[in-house]
RNA sequence: GAUUGCGUAGCUCAGUCGGUAGAGCAGCGGCCUUUUAAGCCGUAGGUCCUGGGUUCAAGUCCCAGCGCAAUCACCA
C-alpha cells in the first residue's frame, strides 16, 4: 500500500465520528515494563528462524553463538538421537497445573523412605504425582551429574533436575548440552529439592524445539524497547510482564463482548477495504484491488457502515473494530489501532453515556481482582487501579461536567463573550485567533484552560459540546448552539466520544457538501461524498445514540501501560534498512 | 515537523583529557549430584549505527543522514 504523504490543513471541522484521538496533554514518567524489579530474572531470548531445511548449513552472517546452536541440533539428532523440532504429545500439563500437583505429604514420605531404603539397600516407595510438561529452558546450571533447569511457559516457570543416574545416557546428555530458549519437554515425580525449590524429578527428556537464536542477557533480557518491539516474540517471554499485559488485554476484550452482548447488541463486522474512506476525519491508507481495477482505502472508521444496519433493522450494533489511520505516531497513537463502536436505535448521548459508565465500571472492578492474581499492583479498595503515577477511582457515578460550565471554571469568562473569550486566547498566547471562527477560538481556549481542570484520576465526562466545533451531530433541541455529544476522559487521554447521531438524510447532505468544499487539493484525493450512505439515511434511519471507545487507551488504562506500543503486539516501527519492497506496490 | 537524549560483542552495559576496544551474562573447552543471576579454571568473540570532516591520531570532537525514546507541535 502507498500512503498519502502528511499535510498540514485538514479541515478545521469534524466527520460525525466517533473519534478516538485525542490529545495526550500531560507527562508522564514511567518506568518500562522491562525494568520491573520482579522481572530482572531469568530472561533468555529465542529468535524463531524461518522454516530452514536441515541440511543446509546456516545462513551466511551468523553468529559463532548461532554456528555452535546449529552444531548442537546436529548432535542432538545424529548423536543422541532425538528430533529437534520435536512431535505430538499428549498428557502435557501447563507449568502452573503440574506445579499444583506438588504434594507435601507424599514428598516428605518420599523422602524418609528413601533414607530408609538407602540404609536398607530397598525400593522407596513413591506416591509422588508424575507429571508430563514442557517448556523454555530459562534458567541452566549443571553441576556435572546433576543438572538443574527452570522451564518456562505461559503459566509460569518450574525447576527441573535431571540426574544422570535416573534417566537414559542419551537423555542426560541433552539435559546438560541444552541452550537458553530450548523448548524440552519432561516428565517425572515432582518433589522439593534440597532447597526446597518444587520441581520435576526428570524420568525422561526429550526435545520439542531447538533454539537457533542467540538469547537476551540472561538477568536483564531485552530492555532496550525498539528490540522489545522488534522481537515481540523474545520479549514476550524473556519479560513475564509483557505476556500478562496481552493476556489481560484479552480478557478485557472478552469481557466487553460478554458485556455488550448480555445487553441485546449484535457483533458484526464491516469493510475494511472501502471505496469511500467515511466516518471520520482522518488521512486514509490507500490501496488497490487488482481484478476490479479499482483503488481502495482502508477503514478510517466504521461509523457509516454501522448506520447502515441501523437503517436495516439491527437496532443494536457494534463492531469491535481495526482503524488504520495515516497519522502521526506517539504514545497515544498507532496506525492501526483497535476501537469499539455501538450504535443503538432510538438511544441518545445519554443512553451511551450510562452504557460506557457500566462498561468501565465492570472492567475496572474486574480489573481489580485480575490485577491481584496477576501479581501487579491493586487497590484492595474499590475500582481503583493504578495507572502510573496515579490511582484512577472508577467507582460511579463519574464525574459530568458540561463543557460550558467547565470553560466558565477554567476561564472566568461566558464562552458565548466572543469578545471575552478572545481576549482570553490573546493571553494564553493563542495569537492564531484572529484567523479563527469564534466558536474555534471557544475551542481552542476551552483545550488551553478547562481541560486541565479534569481529575485525570476520575473518568469525566465532558458533555453538550458546542454545535458549531461538532457540526455532523445533532443540534441539542434545548439549545441549538449546543450539540448532544460528549468525550470521556481519564487519565488525561480522550478514550472516546458520543453523539446522538444525526438522521436526518437532507442536513447530513449539506453538512458533507459543505465540509467538501473546505477540503483541499490533497484531501479532496480520498475524500468523497459518500452518496450511498446518504441514500441509506433516505430510506430512514432511526434516532440512535452512538460511542466510540478506544481499546487500545482503555487497555493501557487498565494494565497500568504507558505507551500504547505496550498494548499491541506487533506496534508499526520503521524498516530497518531500505530493503527492497516486496511486490511493486504502486 | 522541532528540540533533547541514546546507538560500543548475541544481550546488558563501561570506555576518563582525542592516544588505537573493556566487563558481566550468553558461547566454546574442562571440573563439579542439590543449584536459585550457581561456582571454579581456560578460551574465543567488534562495520564502536552510516557517510563525510578536523587531527600525527577519532568510539570520543564537528557536519549530514538513519533508527529508537522523551517532550513539544501537528491531528480534533
Amino acid at each position: 500500500m502507498t500512503a498519502l504523504r502528511p499535510g498540514q490543513s485538514p479541515p478545521p471541522v469534524r466527520m460525525p465520528s466517533l473519534r478516538i484521538d485525542g490529545a495526550m496533554e500531560f507527562p508522564l514518567k514511567r518506568r518500562s515494563v522491562a525494568e520491573t524489579p520482579a522481572n530482572r530474572r531469568w530472561w533468555v531470548g529465542f529468535g524463531s528462524m524461518s522454516e530452514v531445511s536441515p541440511q543446509e548449513p546456516a545462513p551466511l552472517s551468523e553468529s559463532e553463538i548461532v554456528a555452535s546452536r546449529r552444531a548442537k541440533l546436529k548432535r542432538f539428532r545424529d548423536e543422541l538421537g532425538f528430533e529437534p523440532y520435536g512431535q505430538r504429545e499428549a498428557g502435557l500439563l501447563p507449568l502452573a497445573n503440574a506445579r499444583k500437583l506438588f504434594s507435601e505429604d507424599a514428598h516428605a514420605a518420599f523422602d524418609a523412605a528413601s533414607k530408609e531404603a538407602k540404609a536398607t539397600g530397598g525400593v522407596a516407595a513413591d506416591s509422588r504425582a508424575v507429571v508430563r510438561v514442557a517448556g523454555r529452558v530459562v534458567q541452566h546450571r549443571d553441576m556435572g551429574k546433576l543438572v538443574f533447569l527452570f522451564l518456562r511457559d505461559a503459566t509460569g516457570d518450574l525447576q527441573v533436575s535431571v540426574s544422570k543416574s535416573a534417566v537414559a545416557a542419551n537423555a542426560f546428555e541433552l539435559a546438560k548440552l541444552a541452550d537458553y530458549g530450548d523448548i524440552l519437554v519432561i516428565e517425572g515425580p515432582i518433589g522439593r529439592t534440597m532447597k526446597g525449590e518444587v520441581c520435576v524429578w526428570a524420568t525422561t527428556v526429550s526435545l520439542g524445539a531447538k533454539s537457533l537464536a542467540a538469547p537476551p542477557e540472561k538477568w536483564h533480557g531485552l530492555s532496550d524497547p525498539e528490540l522489545r518491539y522488534r522481537r515481540r516474540y523474545v520479549d514476550m517471554y524473556a519479560n513475564p510482564e509483557t505476556a500478562k499485559v496481552f493476556a489481560m488485554r484479552a480478557r478485557i476484550v472478552s469481557r466487553i463482548r460478554r458485556f455488550m452482548d448480555a445487553r441485546g447488541f449484535l457483533e458484526v463486522e464491516t469493510p475494511v477495504l472501502q471505496p469511500i474512506a467515511g466516518g471520520a476525519a482522518a488521512r486514509p491508507f490507500t490501496t488497490h484491488h487488482n481484478a476490479l481495477d479499482m483503488p481502495l482505502f482502508m477503514r478510517i472508521a466504521p461509523e457509516l457502515y454501522l448506520k447502515r444496519c441501523l437503517v436495516g433493522g439491527m437496532g443494536k450494533v457494534y463492531e469491535i473494530n481495526r482503524n488504520f489511520r495515516n497519522e502521526g505516531i506517539d504514545r497515544s497513537h498507532n496506525p492501526e489501532f483497535t476501537a469499539m463502536e455501538v450504535y443503538e436505535a432510538f438511544g441518545d448521548y445519554g443512553t451511551m453515556m450510562e452504557l460506557t459508565e457500566s462498561l468501565l465500571h465492570e472492567l475496572a472492578v474486574g480489573m481489580v481482582d485480575e490485577r491481584a492474581n496477576a501479581g501487579l499492583r491493586a487497590n484492595a479498595e474499590g475500582p481503583v487501579l493504578p495507572w502510573g503515577e496515579m490511582e484512577i477511582n472508577y467507582a460511579r457515578p463519574f464525574v459530568r461536567v458540561k463543557f460550558e460550565e467547565l470553560f466558565k471554571r477554567g476561564t472566568g469568562i461566558d464562552m458565548r463573550d466572543f469578545g471575552a473569550v478572545r481576549a482570553k486566547a490573546r493571553e494564553l498566547g493563542l495569537h492564531h485567533e484572529a484567523k479563527l471562527d469564534d466558536w474555534l477560538v471557544v475551542n481552542e481556549v476551552f483545550e488551553e484552560a478547562a481541560e486541565p481542570l479534569i481529575d485525570p484520576c476520575r473518568p469525566t465526562f465532558v458533555t453538550d459540546y458546542p454545535s458549531a466545533i461538532s457540526p455532523l451531530t445533532r443540534p441539542s433541541r434545548r439549545d441549538p448552539a449546543l450539540c448532544e455529544r460528549w468525550d470521556i476522559f481519564i487519565g488525561g487521554m480522550e478514550i472516546g466520544p458520543a453523539y446522538t447521531e444525526l438522521n436526518d438524510p437532507d442536513i447530513q447532505l449539506a453538512k458533507f457538501t459543505e465540509q467538501l468544499k473546505g477540503a483541499d487539493d490533497e484531501e479532496s484525493t480520498f475524500r468523497t461524498l459518500d452518496e450511498d450512505f446518504i441514500e441509506s439515511l433516505r430510506v430512514g434511519m432511526p434516532p440512535a445514540g452512538g460511542l466510540g471507545i478506544g481499546i487500545d487507551r482503555l487497555v493501557m488504562l487498565l494494565t497500568d501501560s504507558a505507551s500504547i506500543r505496550d498494548v499491541i503486539l506487533f506496534p508499526l516501527l520503521k524498516s530497518m534498512a531500505p530493503a527492497a519492497s516486496e511486490g511493486s506496490a504502486e
